[in-house]
DNA sequence: CTGAAAGCGCTAACAT
DNA sequence: ATGTTAGCGCTTTCAG
């Protein structure tokens, strides 16, 4: 293959100005009928198939490419179905404002400084969707090349725009219910706290350190409902097997709570399959509720008791927020609402 | 914030030319180690974050960004696990390679042909990973623009360099092993054959259209066993509910089979699930197996019989397939081997 | 070791 | 309606 043809190829077989194929082909200004199919007769046969992306970058200082860093792994963040549907909603309203999506797996080694894909990709705009950090060396980096940057999780006060969801009211709506139904003794999961990663109860020191935003809101969501967990359990990660881990210490246990919250539905998930190893039934013996609202299939007949949360509007939040930065403007903070969503596996305590 | 400092800026401020200053950051090139530190102090000093991607990106006239086209809906591609593994090893290895992953979501629109990121997102090369259809409207856009193509799944023959995995050879060994228990009545669900989804016994008719390389080498493993299936039904999606739907349709009849192969470990879960609610005992009234070789906590105790692939390996076979096409080479295809993984979820057939 | 100059492919004023 | 002329920010010969 020869060297790519160029716009001044075109025109030159077309016999007109470079000027004036560049306008064949973005239509952007007054040219005869005429001339433009000639500009693109000639395209067809040179098989030119239009203007190159990256002269027109240069040209425009825009590459049409927004970057979103996900957690260190792609596999993380991508095993966590809240972090894809929202990734999904993003990249469905990116895409038709001619945006698209770069990845960008933060490695979350202290040289993230220097990842050549945040130190070199031509982004327009970045977005940390999760795992957020209030000083995470990737943000660092963003900021000193001078891309925007949009937060898909809640560390406001970083004078950066942030779109979140109602983690705390949608915990202390949680939290009531299970009030209501007569509960006393509610044990917590969480989310990991940030830091090294582990499986273990939370005391008040590791409380003072926790640098994930989600699950302090949901933490004090609880507290607005007055309530005082039994025990409090980190997770090692967002995950069934990590929820199972959890469920068992919560669980296996001379006195159990008659209840679990966890900070996600995949926790809940494995707190439920915990509690059916140990042999209790939910939610008769014991109630397990979530947070994000996900659809399990594998859980039917069962139906999770969790808080909704809007992924696709999340997404979509994010797109716009990213959109009306690129435009100038300076966008607000977005709190997206949350629902309750009651199902099979909250119940009354045991009677006891 | 006032138009961005550039090379120039900064090369005035350290009193050299650009093309010193250019030296002092990319380092090739003979430079003094006094000139070197003074450009990069200029540059601290005015806030100079490195050179700008696009510059570089006209010169080099590469953009350090591979697209990666995922079937319809993100959604899809991501709830699918075996993409986000197969993605993962992608981006792992092609990150350290200095190139990113752009998502192109399929719009699977007609006008895809038209879709702005295929048309105008600056792709060093791109990459189809699943759903590649052996006429993909894409893939005339990406070929048109020149932009070199990967596929990861099997359509050979298309002149395109193509990483696939063992799949006939696989499904040939769990087929055997399954005869080998003794299993006479066998049922197929497969994956989505391509066209419009749905879930349906699979006639000749279909099997005549099928635009779906993976579903195809499945089935013609099967037939490399010598088994004739008793019933295929083709899944909507690969997806665990898809699998119970597809399972009901095989199992709730007068006669059902002894054992059922799926052509995805999402399918062979829900296919279980769908035994379960009618009563039957996976493995002891009807085997249960899978391909892929996920972990699938939530199934535990059980274990799926299943055929493992390297998702990892894959991705990292692509990565090495893009980095040789970018350097000019014309790479050859690769076939990723398999490994029969034995869980609890097969046994003998039923004594009857 | 450093500077000057010529583009990479395209677009946007401006002039014709 | 079309052509001319400058660059966008950078790299890279090629001289000095």
């Amino acid at each position: 293959m020869t060297d790519r043809t160029t716009l001044a190829d075109v025109a030159a077989a077309a016999g007109v100005s470079v000027s004036t194929a560049s306008l064949a082909f973005s239509g952007a200004g007054p040219i005869s009928a005429a001339t433009k199919e000639r500009v693109l007769a000639a395209a067809t046969e040179l098989g030119y198939a239009g203007p190159s992306a990256l002269g027109r970058s240069l040209r425009s200082g825009r590459s049409g490419i927004v970057g979103v860093v996900i957690g260190d792994q792609l596999r993380r963040s991508f095993r966590d179905p809240v972090s894809v549907r929202v990734l999904d909603g993003l990249a469905g309203s990116l895409g038709p404002r001619g945006l698209g999506v770069l990845l960008v797996p933060a490695t979350g080694d202290e040289d993230d400084e220097n990842d050549p894909l945040v130190a070199t990709a031509p982004l327009d705009a970045a977005v940390l969707l999760f795992g957020a950090r209030r000083s995470s060396p990737i943000l660092g980096a963003l900021q000193h090349r001078g891309i925007p940057v949009v937060l898909g999780e809640g560390p406001t006060g970083l004078g950066l725009p942030v779109v979140g969801v109602a983690d705390r009211q949608g915990t202390r709506l949680l939290a009531e219910h299970l009030r209501d139904l007569g509960h006393e003794r509610i044990a917590v999961v969480t989310l990991p706290l940030g830091g090294a990663r582990r499986c273990a109860p939370v005391d008040p020191t590791r409380l003072a350190e926790i640098d994930c935003p989600p699950a302090e809101h949901r933490l004090d969501g609880l507290r607005d409902a007055g309530i005082e967990p039994v025990a409090v359990v980190e997770a090692a990660a967002s995950l069934v097997e990590a929820g199972t881990d959890a469920g068992r210490v919560l669980l296996d246990v001379a006195d159990p709570p008659t209840a679990v919250m966890t900070q996600s539905d995949l926790l809940a998930a494995g707190v439920i399959i915990a509690a059916r190893e140990l042999g209790l039934r939910v939610p008769e013996d014991v109630s397990v509720a979530g947070f994000d609202g996900l659809d399990l299939p594998w859980l039917a007949p069962d139906v999770l008791t969790s808080v909704s949360q809007p992924f696709a509007a999340k997404g979509q939040a994010v797109a716009e927020m990213v959109t009306a930065i690129l435009a100038g403007e300076q966008p607000a903070d977005v709190e997206l609402p949350v629902e309750l969503r009651l199902g099979t596996t909250t119940g009354p305590p045991p009677a006891a």
